[in-house]
RNA sequence: CGGGGUGUAGCUCAGUAUGGUUAGAGUACUUGGUUUGGGACCAAGGGGCCGAAGGUUCGAGUCCUUUCACCCCGACCA
């Protein structure tokens, strides 16, 4: 392509509603245009990074025996009501009627159009398994679209199901698609981590979720020192601690404690470690037509995690509560224990599970319980894992320590198991002509998100650094002197030469000073600039890798065998 | 959905407290000339319903009401 016909509309400034790096240098560099609120245009150096990615996608898939189909944007309502999705998507659904007053949503996902397309058509274990796939825009209306092509309203992804008549089989294909996903983000380029993840309120067992590491991430990771276990915060779970403080020794009692109300209070007052307090948290707990108030307790020097304290309760929601709700039920803010079960419901961390020299709320105004022993709960109280991990706390799977990173979510594969095809129900027969609902897998990936993520991995001061794999243009040859008209010969002809063998080449030949195409170059990001100047006179050309912004000198003779080499 | 902020040229932003010539700057764009290794210089141009609607006033970018859009923090996010 010639840089002097190409669509690239550059900018000095950024437009002031860009904050990340990834958003900034997109809109800068002329890949996208925002149109409203998490709505993008893609224009052409875009297109080309997403149709990269997607290549790679669809040549992994073929690898692993995926097939590519692609299903209807607008899809009919009534699948949504068949699945029970309408309520629990909410407003993130994007619903309209047609001509004919029919409603219609536009698909953010398409779980329920799949099994619609295999059910009545797959009915036999021996069809089975299968893995269809498709990369396809999606819209969710989100409450509150950002970042820029990293969180918009419409947005690019792959999404796959697979059936199987057993869950042996699902296992399997689980870990291919693990497999062939890691693949897709090697190529690509990225640094990422497979992490363990929490799989929602859509349930399934297995959950991991592909993180590219980047420090603007989204989510919370935590990832151990020595092996290979990480974990979305939300799920991550730790070992026995290494090291337990010395314990305040006392007998059981209760103590004037006047306005000692936090944790930091209590663990100064009493001299102790946070490790042997009990905090309370007060949450209210949203279910499906009704809510509660439930205690939540936890060691002093842990944190709720309220991903785990949803899952403990089964609740749809958790929201906070005010003091004065806590004082209208009898309850004494600052002052709450487990030890008094009879009032709302409780769920006690696991950690806490016959903990010792404990000291706690004694559930009255100024006075705390020390000497406490909670193995007196361990039949009535229900105890579920509700501390978050902390930085620093022992690995689940060695003796390595976690420490947190930031992540951004380009991938999520979970097994779906049968709620969809139950709700559908979606039907095949097996050995014994017994009708059994398909068992189903779920792999989803973020196309245009990654077009972020990686830029968002892969950026410096002055602009993007695309990976190889995934730059719109490989070469750039910037012809320093577009008067000079040696420099234009070589350039032409290098450019001829390149076209030939293949190379996804662009050629500045506009009519602009050398500072200009230079910046102009840094910020698009080719792997390679051939700067066509002043070393001309010597014989020379240089090269400049974009990676490490160095130049090296090339005799005109080996230039081209010189580039064909680096790429 | 709660809290905050901003809407003036393609982009970045002045101007609005106290209403008063023809609404400005930088950048980008067009033309001519000079320049040609790090977003050049000179000259001449084009480009605006001051987010929208209503109101107050002799007079509104500026004051009042309504509304829409976008951004930030939070909630939300299979």
């Amino acid at each position: 392509m010639r840089r002097s016909r190409a669509f690239i509309p550059t900018m000095k400034e950024a437009p002031n509603d860009a904050s990340l790096p990834s958003h900034i240098f997109l809109a800068r560099a002329g890949f996208i245009s925002q149109v409203a609120a998490g709505l993008y245009n893609y224009m052409p150096l875009a297109k080309r990074v997403i149709r990269k990615i997607e290549n790679i996608i669809n040549e992994e898939m073929e690898a692993v025996g995926a097939q590519e189909v692609e299903l209807s944007f607008v899809t009919p309502v009534s699948l949504w009501m068949e699945s029970g999705r309408v309520e629990k998507f909410g407003k993130e659904l994007l619903r309209f009627k047609d001509r004919k007053e029919n409603l219609f949503v536009l698909g953010p996902t398409h779980e329920e159009m799949m099994v619609d397309l295999v059910r009545n058509r797959v009915t036999s274990y021996r069809n089975l398994p299968l893995n269809l796939y498709q990369i396809k825009t999606k819209f969710r209306d989100e409450a509150r679209p950002r970042f820029g092509l990293m969180r918009g309203r419409e947005f690019i992804m792959k999404d796959g199901y697979s059936f199987h008549a057993t869950i042996e089989d699902l296992d399997r294909e689980f870990d291919a698609m693990e497999r062939a996903y890691k693949k897709i983000l090697t190529r690509l380029g990225v640094d990422f981590r497979v992490v363990e993840a929490d799989s929602g309120a859509i349930g399934g067992s297995g959950s991991k979720e592909l993180m590219v590491l980047a420090d603007s991430g989204e989510d919370t990771i935590a990832v151990c020192s020595k092996c290979e276990y990480g974990a979305n915060i939300e799920a991550a779970k730790r070992g026995a601690r290494a090291v337990i403080p010395e314990a305040p020794e006392a007998n059981f009692n209760k103590f004037l404690t006047s306005n000692v109300k936090t944790i930091d209070e209590l663990a100064e007052f009493f001299k102790i470690d946070p490790y042997y307090t009990i905090k309370c948290i007060a949450k209210r707990v949203v279910y499906e037509d009704e809510s509660e108030i439930v205690l939540f307790f936890v060691r002093g020097c842990d944190n709720l995690q309220e991903v785990k304290a949803l899952n403990a309760t089964d609740a749809l929601d958790i929201v906070d509560v005010d003091e004065d709700e806590l004082r209208e039920i009898g309850l004494t803010p600052g002052f709450i224990g487990p030890l008094d079960q009879d009032k709302v419901k409780h769920v006690i961390d696991t950690d806490l599970k016959d903990a010792t020299n404990m000291i706690c709320g004694a559930n009255e105004q100024d006075y705390h319980f020390v000497g406490v022993a909670l193995g007196v709960l361990s039949d009535v109280a229900y105890f579920a894992e509700i501390a978050e991990v902390n930085e620093g706390d022992i690995c689940p799977n060695c003796d390595g320590v976690l420490s947190f990173t930031k992540g951004i979510e380009v991938g999520h594969i979970f097994k779906l198991g049968s709620a969809y095809s139950e709700a559908l129900k979606a039907e095949f027969l097996d050995e014994n002509g017994k009708p059994q609902p398909f068992i189903m897998g779920t792999y989803g990936m973020g196309v245009s998100r990654l077009v972020a993520a990686i830029v968002e991995q892969n950026h410096d001061k002055k602009g993007c650094r695309w990976t190889k794999a995934t730059a719109p243009y490989m070469v750039n040859i910037i012809i320093s002197n577009i008067k000079n008209e040696a420099q234009v010969e070589l350039g032409e002809k290098l450019y001829g030469q390149l076209q030939e063998s293949g190379v996804e080449v662009m050629l500045d030949d506009r009519k602009e000073r050398f500072g200009f195409k230079m910046k102009d170059a840094e910020l698009i990001g080719f792997p390679y600039t051939i700067i066509i100047g002043k070393e001309l006179a010597n014989g020379a050309v240089q090269i400049c890798d974009n990676q490490t912004t160095k130049k090296i000198l090339v005799p005109i003779d080996n230039i081209y065998a010189q580039i064909m080499e680096l790429l």
